[in-house]
DNA sequence: GCACCTATCTGAACGATGTCAACATAATCT
DNA sequence: AGATTATGTTGACATCGTTCAGATAGGTGC
């Protein structure tokens, strides 16, 4: 017989034959969907192959696990992330503030992204490891080091570089995932929004900026 | 001879009585040795009968569901942890080793303790809130606060001292959360442990150890 | 045109899980 | 004693991750 698909879930363009032509990629989309609309606890591979209109066996052709498919998405949302870090570093006006301005486009994504972010972390700490593209060339983590040099660390001293790294890139990361609790929400009224609540709890961790200012004479 | 009560604890060598006893002790425990010994994907709700001996159904008249039972665990580890810093702000030098102590001892516990510390902020992230007992009177929370004080923040400024509060409370938590990875072994061999580090990392925060020093003259 | 190969998708199955309803037993209260 | 409540058990259902045998397409060489 003809396939006489009906394509109930046809998302963009075309009907779907037999063979879809690019599942990986719908695979991957569907469950960022899924993940944001509906939460990581519905998000199922079977709810991903369902939502992409495929049989629930058909992933294992392009991924290994329901874990692959999850690196995946992952490792979309770490581009991503980098991107936005770069993008908050070239913004700043100087490199004062480039430090803060990364602080708050990452948790900015987290909280945009809350779904996402979550899944991305979950791969790490299951493995115990930064995901590779951490330490690719425009990662985030690329661009704190570079930030910190730009904002007076010394970038001969590779330990003490390393620390405040990691020490500036924890603190986003507590943040990013305890900003939306709701213990806070009239604090960030008070402060007249997230992002200022964001911005004051980073500037006080040290590495983000640095108060040099003399303690009051007396 | 119906009643044991003093074998109430017995589980290996008599069988076990129709009714257990303490069942909503011995599925939390349970749950506990499940979660250390073979990790979070390990912990069913059935793997956690299972281990207490009794029925795929029984847990459901001491818990709602499964994510009750999770905040019962999760509970008891708040309450440890809580345990753990007030021990390290007490076993403190002075004011100022105070905040530091507070960060490795909370460190320390999400590294001794991984599954039960990722189970605790699961359930907070998951309802965008701390627990209930995050905020009472022995709470790690409450000792960060006041160790804060202890510190030479000023107790009369609230949204100060919060805004301080949540950036140690976030940096310790992503510390918590990364200290594990694979990537800072080398460092943290270099350092002599991974208590140095954790503390190195810390004190790259400005919250636990603020760098009053001068900048050197010249 | 053909036969063949490989990648991709389907269908049906298996064991495990969360959860529920119906029933059994024990502890407790009159 | 009997009735009530608390706590177990059994059996069932839908869903999940995963595997496997077979169907279907796109591409090769002939």
């Amino acid at each position: 017989m003809t396939h006489a698909h009906e394509a109930a879930h046809a998302q963009e363009t075309t009907v779907r034959p037999y063979h879809h032509g690019d599942l990986s990629r719908a695979l991957v989309q569907a469950g960022r969907r899924i993940l944001e609309n509906e939460g990581p606890a519905a998000l199922s591979l079977r709810a991903v192959a369902r939502e992409a209109g495929v049989s629930p066996a058909a992933p294992y052709h392009h991924f290994k696990d329901k874990c692959d498919l999850l690196d995946a998405v992952a490792k979309e949302g770490w581009m991503e992330l980098g991107a936005a870090v770069a993008k908050a570093r070239a913004q700043a006006p100087d490199a004062q503030g480039a430090m803060t301005n990364i602080g708050v486009a990452y948790v900015c994504f987290a909280r945009d992204n809350p779904a996402l972010y979550r899944t991305m972390y979950d791969g790490a700490c299951d493995r115990a490891a930064m995901p590779d593209h951490a330490k690719e060339a425009d990662s985030g983590w690329r661009h704190v080091r570079e930030a910190l040099i730009d904002a007076g660390a010394d970038p001969d001293d590779g330990r003490e570089l390393e620390l405040a790294t990691i020490g500036a890139w924890c603190a986003a990361h507590g943040v990013a995932e305890m900003a939306g609790f709701k213990e806070f929400d009239s604090l960030k009224a008070a402060m007249g929004g997230e992002e200022a609540f964001v911005r004051a709890v980073l500037e006080h961790v040290g590495i983000y900026a640095r108060r040099h200012k003399v303690p009051p004479p007396g």
